[in-house]
DNA sequence: ATTCCCGATGGGAACGTTCCCAACCCTGCG
DNA sequence: CGCAGGGTTGGGAACGTTCCCATCGGGAAT
């Protein structure tokens, strides 16, 4: 008996094994498993008998060692406990297995250099290509090296506008303008907008690339197409890290002339909104509209359900993976822009403005 | 100039390029690198010097198939979209990038098929290890396969009883019995209790691995040990799919003598009592007291806030991704099981309760 | 001075697969 | 009957790394 290096309970059969099991030469086994090549219908049957019987099962490193493909995708996103990326990340793993993928989850809290860290570690992983929500519209040396080096990257949710990557976002200019004209349309004149900013300090107010400064935009234009000149006074904009929404907003409506309606740029800083409306003792909507992005669970379930800006979180997500697959398996067209639209979902969190609205403490 | 099958513009370059370009061989390159045997300062610093000139980056593929280990573990959940797998999830690519290790994602929908093929594929990718929320309690075939096949499994949140694996999970019997309890105190005795249970017709009563029967376990204990003898009347449970909790509760508010307090086994069944509550204009808490597992964001921010059985979603993970890694590096000792404390926290949404108190249509 | 040992180095094999190419057999056609 | 050609097969190389082992040189000890 031979001795084995490895002589465990049970040595993963190996296509030698299934070839020495069939009386075939290793390359007949790899072509009939691999159903390639010509092999003859006996040949055929045999190998795949011994497969059977040795309980063979190809081992995917060697395999993509050969062919260059690991069919792993890398998912890089800032944070899978915010239910937009969650929603994403679901749509992500979903369209990937259907198409015959794997994802590696990597989350980067927004932090540029995080995000540089996992974009490494992937591409030594050999991922096929790369989702990217990227943390910064101007630190993206790592995803243009990553493309130019064969591996392809989709923006998703967030564009870098002059980099050509393909790219997946929803319009959030126009879907923060119709949200804030509904307002508008309901009488209001002091209309706050509450949102967490990343590090864009460079971001182009004409073509931003990060969805906060393009809700923000939208917000802007809104207000001064109806005449509201001033756009500033009510915009609260805090940092990702380490700043809370619900003191923001606690600041922001415990002040002598206070918004009557408040737009808030996702649902978590929504939640921010309500608390301190809470502590305040405003009642939604009676004092206080209140508008979010993203269509959660519990918009619908509280009183009063939440109206919403709904995103279509899993088809972000699915599109990307299918724009990236379509670019890892055939050839390479044009730099793709994919946006998908949104929903504005009416329902009982805006009321009628009431002009003189006695504040109560 | 020899030709090259892979000539672009940069074919990263392999360790044989740095010796080469070190003047070295492959084996002392390699050692360099990676640091092992015995390599003198200067030749160690040329091959610093030339990977770094030449942007080497080790090929993680080939290096695996020599050591036989990835640094990636496979995580098989329900649903990364329910917020207590979201934070579960996580805790476990934090706790892995923390370790070096990558994280290879895949949704089950508590689907015992889509499981196993996950399984399967995960373990062609050759993960070092598995993290599973198994779906079932009895079809666990795969996984002792897996286990017993040199790919530890690390169950997660629920346990199966006969099965020596790791485990991971909290003490949802005692958890439970607690919030009960404590609803119990507060004058309550028509209790509720509203689930969602998978395909566990064979779990053991007397030792639940499914958190849900293990719920409804403890909320029969202290029903029993506080004199209620009835434990069934109020227990509604349906099924994963297809089952609307808002429409479960719904069945279970609108009857002649409904329950005074809801105890909710998850966060989304929560959500379907509230929806329910606000439909029949049912008052929370002055009409119906709710508890619920997991402490959402929203069930602090909502009015009223919610009371909750608080897991420790993100230590669930990180926990279950250092035992599955302390297995993988060190030896073989046997199986542990680790249980996490969770913890109630009191907010506004229970209340005493009122006799005889009156339905609103 | 000879022996011994240890640090340093290089060559070759191995991991398990796919790919390329040469060889082979058999049939059909000129 | 010889040759072309297609289906089938097997051997060898390659992917990029790590590991094992043999070799070599120099300093210390006998």
């Amino acid at each position: 008996m031979t001795t084995n290096r490895r002589s465990g309970p049970h040595r993963p059969a190996t296509i030698p094994d299934v070839a020495r099991e069939a009386g075939v030469s290793r390359s007949t086994a790899s072509r009939a498993l691999a159903d390639y090549g010509s092999v003859s219908p006996e040949a055929r049957e045999r190998v795949r008998a011994a497969a059977e019987k040795l309980g063979y099962r190809p081992n995917q490193l060697a395999r993509s060692m050969i062919t260059g493909r690991t069919h792993t995708l890398g998912a890089v996103i800032a944070d899978i406990q915010n239910p937009f990326f969650a929603g994403v990340t679901r749509g992500i793993t979903d369209a990937a297995r259907a198409a015959g993928y794997q994802i590696l989850l990597a989350n980067t809290d927004e932090d540029p250099a995080a995000e540089r860290a996992a974009v490494k570690t992937l591409r030594d992983k050999h991922v096929d290509g790369l989702i990217v929500a990227p943390a910064s519209t101007t630190d993206t040396g790592h995803l243009t090296a990553a493309h130019d080096g064969g591996c392809p990257v989709v923006l998703l949710d967030r564009r870098v506008p002059r980099l050509d990557l393909d790219s997946v976002t929803v319009d959030n200019h126009g879907a923060a303008q119709d949200a804030v004209r509904r307002l508008l349309a309901m009488g209001h004149r002091r209309i706050a907008l509450v949102s967490l900013v990343g590090n864009d300090a460079t971001d182009d107010p004409v073509d931003p690339g990060s969805t906060g400064l393009a809700r923000i935009e939208g917000y802007r234009a809104a207000l001064r197409e109806a005449g509201v000149e001033d756009t500033e006074t009510y915009l609260r904009t805090g940092a990702f890290h380490g700043q809370d929404p619900a003191v923001l907003a606690h600041g922001l409506l415990d002040s002598p002339e206070p918004p009557t309606a408040v737009f808030a740029t996702d649902s978590l800083i929504a939640l921010g909104v309500l608390s301190a409306a809470r502590e305040l003792g405003l009642r939604v909507p009676e004092d206080l509209s209140v508008v979010t992005f993203d269509d959660t669970d519990w918009a619908r379930a509280v009183r009063p359900r939440i109206s919403v800006v709904a995103q279509p979180v899993q088809e972000l997500g699915a599109t990307a993976v299918r724009s990236l697959i379509a670019r890892v398996q055939g050839g390479t067209h044009r730099p793709q822009h994919t946006t998908l639209p949104t929903e504005f979902i009416e329902r009982e969190s805006v009321a009628r403005a009431t002009k003189g609205r006695k504040r109560r403490k």
